[in-house]
RNA sequence: GCCCCCUUCGUCUAGUGGCCUAGGACACUGGGUUUUCAUCCCAGCGACAGGGGUUCGAGUCCCCUAGGGGGUGCCA
């Protein structure tokens, strides 16, 4: 493998970008770039009734907003119907596939004829040795065209439907209960797979045969393997004449050139399918890997269903690219040390796929909090002022500051703000009556000296004072030290049980409306 | 049911047979800084799923059990 890699990322643009899918663009485009390789888009629309513009358009954005932009234009997978259609043609002329139907009522499909694959350094087909299988007794057992089925003992001793591929099973000899061969397949073989030949029986008593298993190593899973007694023929163009995902995926994968296959591990099963194909299609296989799956907190993966999980909505509530990207590119995998805040560059240097977790990984929200944080922080303050301007551009309260005050106010309020979706808790700054925060409420004047020295401090304001001779007069009057009387000034005009240094929030206040701010806030009490 | 895969603190993870008395991060608890809150600093809590092997030595290798996930579609 000496050419330069070449990986995409192939969703289906059904409904909204899910966090999950997005995580494996980035593990894609971060092994695209360790490598020196392509990353590329593939758009997997050809399920007409789920797949929309809307929902591609959805999609780009969101590539766009991680800057996850590909190295080349697009596939739009339903522009290749007729090379897929094309294709399954083929594989039937070369006798790797069949139409088929499984009732009379189905209109026939054509099923792909399962079979070894050659051996290369990273897949393969090997023997495992010879097998007998014990048949349930009075379960028929039939052989043909389309494949083998029969009726196993399970361990328990109960009956074990089964089925294969006429090649998953080649050298197959039925056996009676004497060991005498009732059929074999070997012999056979050309005249079963034309449809010449059919074997019923119900008398079979076990299946002799060598068992073989096609293998590939997983770049992140390792070697995987699976029995070829264990896989059926597949469908890979249905009854309508729409080509199946199996078929299409395979195909548009050999048309862009893929040479690395990195996607989520609910596609496991589908690689040795997939292998089969590629063997038949005389084309050289990928290498895959398979990402851990994402899961919420009760542990079970997210389903479209689960709200939060979209990655439009992280953006709405004010996540940054960087902080987003940086926190899924770390759930099921690390550099290996004890870095995890790195950039894009950090990423790409570090990134491997030995270093990618074998099991699934819990989203946690806290962790990301923490990490987006972080990332705001570091940004450039113009960049951090325009973000919050445009934010509070927004919002219809938020005219009644200033620029000036708002600019001031933000930059009061960064260190301590983890997600932009805070910014829409500020309007208390602007308003007087604003929602008073019950539990603030008790702790500022919740307590009788300071309820009294709220009430004198209302008493000043009213009759004139300023805030500043009101403060001071209380302070004296009833024998306050200065700083005791801040929380109760604080949450009395603010309503916020924390924040930043107080006199300078009291100077971005409108003076005016202290009276009536303290005023509302005894009033709720 | 059958097939495949996985299993280290609550969560994300380090760990590739001796450097592990199992390290880091988030969360949590306590302390310091701060007029408050947050930031920041320090400390604490907290895990190798269970059981058998192999080995002088096992979180690391093997087997079994349990739990979890995936697959078993004319979905993708």
């Amino acid at each position: 493998m000496t050419a330069t890699p070449r990986v995409r990322f192939a969703p289906s643009p059904t409904g909204q970008v899910h966090i999950g899918n997005i995580r494996v663009a980035i593990f894609n485009a971060l092994f695209a770039r360790h490598e020196g390789g392509h990353f590329l888009l593939r758009v997997e629309d050809t399920d007409l009734e789920r797949s929309t513009p809307e929902a591609v358009e959805a999609l780009m954005e969101v590539m766009d907003w991680l800057e996850l932009g590909a190295d080349e234009e697009p596939l739009f997978q339903s522009r290749r119907r007729e090379a897929h259609l094309a294709a399954a043609e083929q594989l039937i002329q070369g006798g790797h596939a069949y139409r088929h139907a499984r009732s009379a009522e189905e209109a026939p499909a054509t099923f792909f004829r399962v079979q070894p694959i050659p051996d290369t350094e990273h897949s393969g087909t090997r023997s495992v040795g010879e097998q007998q299988l014990a048949l349930m007794a009075d379960h028929p057992l039939r052989v043909d065209f389309s494949g083998i089925q029969w009726v196993g003992v399970s361990r328990k001793g109960k009956a074990d439907p089964a089925a294969c591929c006429l090649e998953g099973m080649a050298d197959l000899k039925v056996l009676d209960a004497e060991g005498a061969v009732l059929f074999s397949l070997a012999e056979n073989l050309d005249a079963v797979k034309s449809g010449e030949l059919e074997f019923e029986s119900e008398a079979g008593a076990s299946l002799q045969f060598t068992r073989r298993e096609i293998w590939f190593k997983d770049g992140v899973k390792g070697e995987l393997a699976k029995s070829l007694d264990a896989m059926k023929d597949l469908v890979i163009v249905r009854g309508d004449g729409s080509p199946v995902f199996h078929l299409a995926n395979v195909l548009d994968d050999i048309e862009q050139r893929v040479s690395h296959v990195i996607r989520g591990d609910d596609h496991v099963e589908n690689s040795y399918r997939h292998l089969a194909l590629y063997a038949a299609l005389g084309e050289s296989a990928p290498v895959y890997a398979h990402l851990p799956m994402i899961v919420n907190e009760q542990g079970k993966p997210y389903s479209k269903r689960d709200g939060d999980a979209f990655v439009g909505d992280f953006r709405a509530k004010g996540y940054l690219a960087e902080a987003l990207f940086n926190y899924l590119a770390l759930l099921g995998w690390s550099p290996g040390d004890d870095r995890e805040k790195l950039n894009r560059d950090e990423l790409i240097e570090a990134f491997s796929l030995e270093q990618v977790q074998q099991s699934p990984a819990q989203m946690d929200f806290r962790k990301l909090n923490h990490l987006n944080g972080q990332y705001l922080q570091d940004l450039p303050q113009d960049l951090y002022l325009a973000d919050v301007r445009d934010l509070l551009s927004r919002q219809p309260w938020a005219e009644g500051c200033s620029l000036d005050t708002w600019t001031s106010f933000a930059l009061l309020m960064r260190p301590r703000l983890q997600r932009y979706a805070e910014v829409l808790d500020w309007s208390w700054l602007a308003q007087a009556d604003f929602e008073r925060n019950e539990k603030a409420l008790k702790r500022g004047l919740g307590k009788a000296w300071q309820r009294n020295a709220a009430e004198a401090l209302l008493e000043k304001l009213e009759a004139g004072s300023s805030l500043s001779e009101a403060r001071e007069a209380v302070c004296a009057e009833q024998e306050l030290d200065p700083n005791k009387l801040m929380l109760p000034v604080r949450v009395g005009l603010t309503g916020q049980p924390g924040g930043p240094d107080l006199e300078e929030l009291l100077g971005m206040m409108d003076s005016g409306s202290f009276a009536e701010r303290l005023r509302i806030s005894l009033a709720a009490l």
